[in-house]
RNA sequence: GCGGCUAUAGUUCAGGGGCAGAACGCCUGUCUGUGGCACAGGAUGUCGUGGGUUCGAUCCCCACUAGCCGCCCCA
């Protein structure tokens, strides 16, 4: 029989690691509530209809990376639906905003999202066929000041907070402005217009690009490309006026909360929706899959999908690149080694077994973190076993059955001594320092 | 989807056409209530899967699968 394995492009995850991803969920859920963002949870499945009418049926991620399926019907009167596994968020939560009328209430809807997404692209480090993705976005009418670049410039500074408190340190922001909807195929056109003479003495990646995507053209990192692509008319000099005022008050803003930026004129991303300010955290730490988080604003987003006018702006975090940076970073390794419960109980002798799941339950009971051995252990397999796992052994022996008074002896500093019952919980929690 | 590298013990890895190896980890004993050290002993495994060549393949060849690296693209 052969062996079940997780299928390609999917992992488990063990208890040594889950530690270090609870740790960065904690930590981005403590900081989207202060800045007053609540949960959103959409399911991981829906209408195919909305990612490729959302995220653009030309994009890479819906014409060759979802997970579709027809839905097969039930009954005579049921129809057949192709489903598909979220390839990412944002049209779901933006779907959310419409179905339930979210708008109505003329406040700013600042919603957050933790979960898996599914694409299927050839694994790599840092890129798997489900990955989770820590995501935001902030979405409204336009009364509620949902288009103000000082939302773009607040969302920008808290990913900024984010990151440090995360530890993630040499993080880099790039910023860029892809410009309104009539910009950005007025930038294309041009863009098209100017790559026609040269092109041909480019890359066959870039030859193909300026086909099916010109933008992707100023992506390419191919080393003879760059004199051409410097000599490329910017996207800057394709934005109107409105577009321009918007990018520079966002700019402004990031000055003024002191967040470092570099403005990137080659800055496109691959989803259709991006209107106006686009940006990406880069970490050098990653290789190829560089990019710890995307976003941007999509201000056309809503109506696309059947929606009201709700302009918004949000990223997505790639959870598994975050958890790969900080394991590369020597202080998550010490951080994380420091993780011991807070005693062992040993029972000498399997008379005291019962007795010892007593004390274990009155111990945990007060909120301490306690494992359990067994009575059939030596005295030498129980040190060892408790010594791995927690700060102190506790020895439950016929004396201290009898007495009341038990043994405990601290890992750290050798130290042995003998407590009464009703005072071990204060005794161990005095220990944790 | 394309190209390259890799696959041997729980882990990290060495090896090489003829009994499968090291280190660490694990188990046992020296040691019936005081561990970490030491000493002595022990268990590891379809050598990724399936074919082929060969008297004989873990080793050579082919295919497949998976991981990693690069491309594409993205988080």
């Amino acid at each position: 029989m052969t062996t079940l394995k997780a299928v390609r492009g999917t992992r488990d995850l063990l208890p040594a690691e889950t530690g270090l991803w609870n740790r960065i969920e904690a930590t981005a859920r403590q900081v989207f509530a202060r800045y007053n963002f609540g949960e959103i949870r959409t399911p991981v499945f829906e209408d195919t209809t909305l990612f490729a009418r959302g995220v653009g049926e030309e994009t890479d991620i819906v014409s060759k990376e979802m997970y579709t399926w027809e839905d097969r019907a039930r009954a005579q009167s049921e129809k057949t639906q192709s489903l598909t596994l979220r390839p990412e968020n944002t049209a779901g939560v933006v779907r959310a905003y419409i179905e339930h009328k979210l708008g109505e209430t003329g406040q700013l809807q600042k919603l957050y999202y933790i979960g898996p997404q599914f694409r299927r692209e050839r694994p790599q480090r840092g890129r798997y066929r489900q990955f989770s993705q820590i995501g935001a976005e902030v979405i409204g009418p336009v009364s509620a000041g949902s288009e103000s670049p000082l939302r773009d410039a607040e969302v920008l500074e808290m990913l900024a907070t984010l990151l440090d408190e995360l530890g993630i340190s040499g993080w880099v922001l790039k910023l860029n402005s892809v410009g309104s909807a009539t910009d950005r195929p007025k930038y294309i056109e041009t863009l098209r217009a100017a790559l026609l003479p040269v092109v041909g003495q480019m890359c066959p990646d870039c030859q193909r690009r300026a086909e099916t995507n010109p933008l992707r053209v100023l992506d390419c990192k191919v080393a003879e490309d760059q004199p051409f692509i410097d000599a490329l008319p910017k996207i800057a000099d394709s934005l109107d006026q409105a577009s321009r005022d918007h990018f520079a008050q966002v700019c402004a803003a990031l000055d003024a909360a002191g967040v470092p930026y570099e403005r990137d004129h080659r800055l496109v991303r691959g989803l259709d929706y991006y209107t106006r300010t686009t940006f990406e955290f880069t970490h050098g730490g990653l290789g190829a899959q560089n990019a710890l988080l995307g976003g941007g604003r999509y201000d056309g987003l809503s109506e696309l999908i059947g929606g009201p006018k709700a302009p918004g702006i949000g990223f997505a975090m790639g959870e598994d690149r975050l958890v790969l940076t900080l394991q590369a970073l020597e202080s998550t390794k010490i951080t994380l080694l420091d993780t011991k419960i807070d005693a062992y109980i040993a029972p000498l002798g399997e008379a005291q077994n019962p007795a010892a799941l007593q004390l274990a339950r009155e111990l945990r009971r007060q909120g301490l973190s306690i494992e359990l051995g067994d009575g059939s252990f030596r005295l030498k397999k129980s040190f060892e076993a408790a010594d791995k796992v927690a700060r102190a052994i506790i020895l439950l022996g016929e004396d201290e059955a009898q007495s009341g008074i038990l043994t405990v002896k601290q890992f750290s500093s050798g130290m042995q001594t003998k407590v009464a019952r009703a005072d071990l919980a204060a005794h161990l929690t005095a220990s944790r320092i």
